[in-house]
DNA sequence: AATCTCTTCAACCGCCTCCGG
DNA sequence: TCCGGAGGCGGTTGAAGAGAT
């Protein structure tokens, strides 16, 4: 493990190491957090480091209570993409993953608990009945692609697939049996934010997501493991979609 | 005032993915 | 293709402070 080395020190920091990391970064910028120490002169592992500056000491860094808007949205999203706090955090300006993680843990896992009784013992928030937890692969995945059933697509007839094809870029995942569809990539937000905007409820599920301006050059090209991955683990479909799918 | 219990949150740990050689 | 190092993440821990007795 790192930070195994005996010279290395632990625990809180001090002020000082605090002023000598601040001017590091100042200096040499984020990143190369393996040089750190060596350039900061601190007896600290680069991980300590990255941790300190970016939970403590990088500038904007909002502290304090967290607002009713902030803890709502921290809800909404964690129903979305589970414990993916640094996702959450991104989403929170000026709030750090730890920040979040460390408020659910204290006080919205305990809410929890108490609204469903102590000998429930969640061991995490429980989203609503019907909503399914998005775990995406940013990595991976175009960041707006999600995993639809190629069945349905093609027993659609033409008029419902070129409907379909206004919004959503099909392409095949191999002979799985299911493809991708890439929404419009066009604007800033992330695909799940476009999920959270248009949530609505069909058949007792959770339809959601919209799309535009599709590039239609991408339509039924090949899609493979090496270009695209793996699956992604569950898919929501925004109503008008469903529809098309589900005549 | 002293001691105990609970809560908070900074920091650590271990694992995963990516990337370059 | 494999391997090792670096970056990053989520889960967990434990010290410190606050509150209760």
């Amino acid at each position: 493990m790192e930070g195994s080395s005996l010279r290395v020190r632990k625990g809180a920091w001090t002020e000082e190491e605090d002023l000598l990391l601040k001017k590091c970064i100042e200096k040499y910028g984020e990143g190369k957090w393996h040089q750190v120490p060596a350039r900061a002169g601190l007896n600290r592992c680069r991980k300590s480091c990255r941790l300190r500056w970016l939970n403590y000491l990088k500038p904007n860094i909002k502290r304090g209570h967290f607002a009713a808007d902030e803890v709502d949205l921290i809800i909404r999203l964690h129903n979305l993409l589970g414990n993916r706090w640094s996702l959450i955090a991104g989403r929170l300006p000026g709030r750090t993953a730890n920040d979040v993680k460390n408020y659910w843990n204290t006080h919205l896992l305990k809410k929890n608990i108490d609204t469903f009784g102590k000998n429930s013992k969640p061991k995490s928030y429980q989203p609503k009945p019907n909503t399914k937890i998005i775990k995406p692969r940013p990595h991976i995945l175009s960041k707006h692609s999600f995993l639809i059933s190629l069945d349905e697509y093609n027993n659609n007839n033409n008029t419902n697939r070129a409907e379909a094809s206004k919004n959503m870029a099909i392409v095949n995942d191999g002979d799985n049996g299911y493809g991708y569809c890439f929404p419009n990539d066009h604007n800033e937000m992330m695909w799940w934010e476009n999920m959270m905007i248009n949530e609505k409820e069909v058949d007792g599920y959770q339809l959601q997501c919209s799309a535009n301006d599709i590039d239609q050059s991408v339509l039924d090209q090949p899609m493979n493991e090496e270009n695209y991955g793996s699956t992604m683990d569950e898919v929501f479909l925004d109503e008008e979609l469903w529809n098309v799918f589900n005549p």
